[in-house]
DNA sequence: TCCATTAATGTAATAACATAACATTGTTGC
DNA sequence: GCAACAATGTTATGTTATTACATTAATGGA
């Protein structure tokens, strides 16, 4: 299932991702995609920061791992949260408006001009517990 | 100015990040303390980890460096933010209840275990602007 | 005090994550 | 066809973090 515009290893790249129920990190990727021909770090990371920046991968900051947005569709540029399970490493990505707007609130009472808002809760998730 | 139950790298480390106005990677750090006698990344790790731990010091997950606890006396263990200015690397730590209450939330719904939540707001400060 | 236990330290080696630099190829539009 | 730009390929290197193991220091009983 090839998505939109991507390129060659673009699409490689989301395309293990989406297959991968945890955060996959570079090397990871790496490792998976070798047989397709990729050889490089620089590739997959190349594809990660466009995919990224389109809104189709997410980087966990808390990790050094990406995952494939759970909202390909819809390409949303407001504060997306996660949960991450430390057990079985399973990640939730969501949104919450009222956060979003404190976070505002905190920049604009400062002047601080945000760029790009990180939020991860790592802990034990239902099953695991 | 020495702390309470510190060992020497402990005191050391947290004493170098106290006087810097930026966040300082560890091999930052290392540097700095070779002439106190530090030699191995591992010394800084090991030192960084229990001052983490104490809330003496935290770490920023999307810079990979350290700040000191800008309220070093109150061991709080709620939620911590951090505004970061991708200009001048200035830091700002703050908290928000109605964040934290949100948060927690989320994670009651799903019945998830919180361990620790990472939020770090990437930007430009007022000055830098 | 002696000894056992645990915490902290020192050191070398290596693993894991990420980027710089530069050459080449592919694509697009005039 | 060719200029301009985006994407790719490749090597080397830089940066961040941990493993493994030996040693020393501090603590708390018997």
């Amino acid at each position: 299932m090839s998505e939109q515009n991507l390129t060659k290893n673009q699409d490689l790249v989301l395309n293990q991702l989406g297959k991968s129920k945890t955060p996959m990190s570079a090397y990871d990727l790496l490792d998976k995609l070798r047989e397709k021909g990729l050889k490089a770090p620089l590739q997959i990371y190349r594809a990660l920061d466009k995919l990224t920046e389109m809104g189709l991968a997410h980087r966990l900051e808390t990790l050094n791992a990406f995952v494939a947005c759970a909202h390909p569709n819809c390409h949303e540029n407001e504060l997306i949260a996660f949960g991450i399970c430390e057990n079985c490493n399973k990640v939730w990505e969501f949104s919450d408006d009222e956060v979003s707007k404190r976070l505002d609130l905190w920049a604009k009472e400062r002047d601080f001009t945000p760029v790009k808002t990180s939020l991860e809760i790592r802990g034990i998730c239902a099953k695991c517990a």
